[in-house]
DNA sequence: GATCCAGACTGAATCGATTCAGAAGGGGGC
DNA sequence: GCCCCCTTCTGAATCGATTCAGTCTGGATC
C-alpha cells in the first residue's frame, strides 16, 4: 500500500499532527525534527499528503471549473475560446489555482451530475445559451461563479464579465449600413434548435436562444430599422455549428442563388471567414462582390482582411478569473463590461 | 452551512448510508424511499454528494492531470498543442473524466509541488523537456502517466505515444537535400538553456536538452551526413520560444546578411511560418529565394504552402488518453509511434 | 525556590462521504 | 407452522489528512 501521513509518523515516532506540521507549518516544530520527518518520507517513497484528502480538511480545491455547453473540444477549435482561455489560465496560475475544464454533456441530467461532481472551488461558464440547469446546480453548491455574458435575470451571486453585446453588433452593422448597403444577410450560429442550414425564418432576434447570438443580431436590426429596414427585409441564415465549414454551408444557396444580398453580416469570425471561403470558390460566378463582417477579431481575420469588431478575449479571460479567486468586495463590481471596437478591414466595400 | 449527507439523513429519518445508496447505488432501497430522500434532499438545497469527499473514499478523483513544463497558457497558444488537447479531451469525456490542467513553474521545487498537489488519478506530460522532477514525482505518487515522447531511460510504469521524430525528421531533410540544397539552417526552439535567437554554435545535436528537438535535429543531420554534408557545415538557429515572431526573429540576420543558406529547416510550423515572415518583410533584398520547411502540418501550414511532415495530432491526444484511463493489458502496447508523412508544398524549391 | 512563559509536540475531533457485514422484516415453499 | 431467503435498511469502520486546544519541558525572572 502506498504510505500515509501515519506512516511516516510511526517511522520517526512522533503524532500524525506533527508530521503534518512539517509539510505545511514548519515554524510549529524545531527544524531539526522537520528534517528527520522530510528524511523519513523520503525513505518511504511517501509523496506527500494526499491532495484529496487535504481538500475535503481545508474546505477548498485549488482549482476553477470551466464549463462549455458544447462538446469540450469546442473550447480548443474555436480561436476566440483559445484566447479567453489562455487569458482565464494565465491569471489562475498567478493565483495558484489549476483548471479543471468540465465536459458538459447535452443530456441536461448528465450536465447537472457533471458539475454536481467537479472538485473546484468556483466556475467559469462560457458560452452558456439556455443552461439553466448548470448555473442552478452550481448555485446550489453554494460556489461562485462568472459567465461570458450578463445573465437573463439578476441573481445576486451571479458576476460576469462581458461585452455590450447589442451595442457593438449595432457599430458594425452601422458600418455597412453607411457604406449603402440595405439588402443585408445575417449569419448566426444554430440560432433555433436543430435549425437546418441556410436561410431561416425567425420572428425576431428575441426569438433567439443563445444570448449573445440574441444580442448580436439585435444590435445590427438596431442599425438598419434605424434607417428604416424592417427586421422582415432582412434575410436572416442559420449555420449549425461555429466553424467555417458551418459558416460557407449556411450562405451558399443564398449568394449563388437569384438576388443574393450585397452584405453578409456574421456572429462570429469563424463563421465569416465561412463566407469568404464560399466567396472565394463561387467567385466568377458571382454578379458582384459581397461585403462581409465577423465578430471577435481573431488572428485569421486580420490576415483575411475581415472587417469586424474587436473584443479583448485575453483580458476577458483573466477578469473572469480575478472575479472569481479574488472577488471584489463591492458586488456591483462584479459586472464587468469590456470596451470593443470597430475594426474596418477591406471585406466591406460600398454597395 | 451546507448541508451534508447526514443532514438529509436527520431529516428523512433514515440512516447516512441509505441516503449514500439513494444517490450512487439506487438498486440497494426501495424506489419510494429513494423519492422522498431525493425529495428532501430538494428541499434542503442539498447539491449531493461532495465531491472531494467521494473521491478520498473512493480512491479515485474522475479527472486526468496534463502538465506543461512552459506557460500553462502555450497550451492555448500553439496550434499543434490545442489539437493534441482536442484529441485527449474528446477521449477523456468519453471515459467519464475532466481534465486538470496544472499550471507548471519554472522552479523545480514549486514544480515538483503542482505536481504533488494536483487531485488526479493519471497525469499526461506534454513536451517534457529534462523535467525529471515532475515524472519522478508523479511516480513517487505512484499514479499512471504518459508522455508524448519516448523516455530518456525506461521505466516500467513509463507509457507513451509519439513519433519517431529522428526518422520523420530525416524524411523532410531528404527532400531538402534532393532539391539540391546544401547550405542549409536548422531552426529550433530554445536549443540550449538561455541561448540567444539567432546563430548557436552547438557541438551535437545530442547536447540539446528538449528531447523533440534533439530528435528533429538529430534527423536533419542524418539525412545530410548521408550526402556528406558534416554537422558543422550546417548552420544552427537559435528561437527564443515556440512562436511567430520568435521564429522570425531567429532567422532575420541570418537571411539578410552574407551568403544566407538556400533553405531553413524549422523544427515546428510555427516557427517556419515566423521564416516565411521574414522572408516575405525582406522581399526584395533577398539576392536569390530561400526554401523552408516546418514540422506538424498544422492548419496554417496548408495555407501559407508549408512544406512539412505531418503527424496526427488530435489521434495522438486521443491515444493519450485511452493509454491513461484504458490502459493495455500488454505492457509493451503502452508505448506506441504513430505513422508521419511527408507533406510537399510550394514552400520548397530547387536550389 | 516558586512562578511564568515560550517553544515543541500530542490527542482527539473533524472534513463528508462510501462500503460492507449484518439485523430486521416480510413472503414463499413445503 | 417452520425454515429459509430476499429485500431493505443500519452501524461502524474507513479514506488521509488538518486543526486547535492542550500538555510537557526547560530555562528565564524575581
Amino acid at each position: 500500500m502506498k504510505p500515509t501521513l501515519q506512516d511516516v509518523a510511526n517511522a520517526v515516532g512522533v503524532s500524525r499532527s506533527t508530521v503534518s506540521n512539517a509539510y505545511c507549518r514548519p515554524d510549529q516544530l524545531s527544524a531539526a525534527l522537520r528534517e528527520r520527518i522530510l528524511d523519513a518520507a523520503r525513505q518511504l517513497d511517501y509523496p506527500g499528503p494526499n491532495p484529496t484528502a487535504r481538500s475535503l480538511r481545508r474546505g477548498f480545491v485549488g482549482a476553477i471549473g470551466v464549463l462549455f455547453t458544447s462538446q469540450l473540444s469546442y473550447a480548443f477549435t474555436d480561436p476566440f475560446a483559445v484566447r479567453f482561455l489562455a487569458g482565464l489560465s494565465g491569471a489562475a496560475e498567478r493565483h495558484g489555482s489549476a483548471l479543471l475544464l468540465v465536459p458538459l454533456p447535452d443530456d441536461p441530467a448528465r450536465a447537472r451530475a457533471a458539475v454536481e461532481n467537479a472538485a473546484v472551488d468556483g466556475f467559469c461558464v462560457y458560452c452558456v445559451g439556455n443552461e439553466e440547469w448548470a448555473l442552478d446546480a452550481i448555485r446550489r453548491r453554494a460556489l461562485p461563479y462568472v459567465t461570458t455574458a450578463a445573465p437573463e435575470e439578476a441573481h445576486p451571486a451571479h458576476r460576469y464579465v462581458g461585452i455590450d453585446e447589442r451595442a457593438a453588433a449595432r457599430t458594425v452593422a452601422e458600418h455597412v449600413a453607411a457604406l449603402g448597403h440595405r439588402r443585408v444577410a445575417l449569419l448566426g450560429d444554430t440560432m433555433l434548435p436543430d435549425a437546418p442550414p441556410g436561410p431561416l425564418r425567425l420572428a425576431a432576434p428575441a426569438d433567439v436562444p443563445h444570448p449573445t447570438t440574441r444580442g448580436r443580431l439585435a444590435g445590427f436590426a438596431d442599425a438598419f430599422a434605424a434607417l428604416g429596414v424592417d427586421w422582415s427585409d432582412l434575410t436572416v441564415l442559420n449555420a449549425t455549428g461555429n466553424s467555417r465549414a458551418a459558416g460557407a454551408a449556411a450562405v451558399a444557396a443564398t449568394l449563388t442563388g437569384d438576388d443574393p444580398p450585397t452584405a453578409v453580416l456574421a456572429c462570429s469570425d469563424v463563421l465569416a471567414l465561412g463566407v469568404l471561403d464560399t466567396l472565394a470558390e463561387a467567385g466568377p460566378r458571382l454578379a458582384r462582390p459581397v461585403s462581409v463582417t465577423g465578430f471577435d477579431d481573431i488572428a485569421e481575420a486580420a490576415a483575411a482582411g475581415l472587417t469586424t469588431v474587436r473584443q479583448p478575449a485575453e483580458e476577458k479571460g483573466r477578469i473572469a478569473a480575478e472575479l472569481l479567486l479574488a472577488p471584489p468586495a463591492d458586488p456591483a463590481a462584479g459586472h464587468v463590461l469590456l470596451d470593443t471596437a470597430l475594426v474596418v478591414r477591406t471585406s466591406t466595400r460600398p454597395a
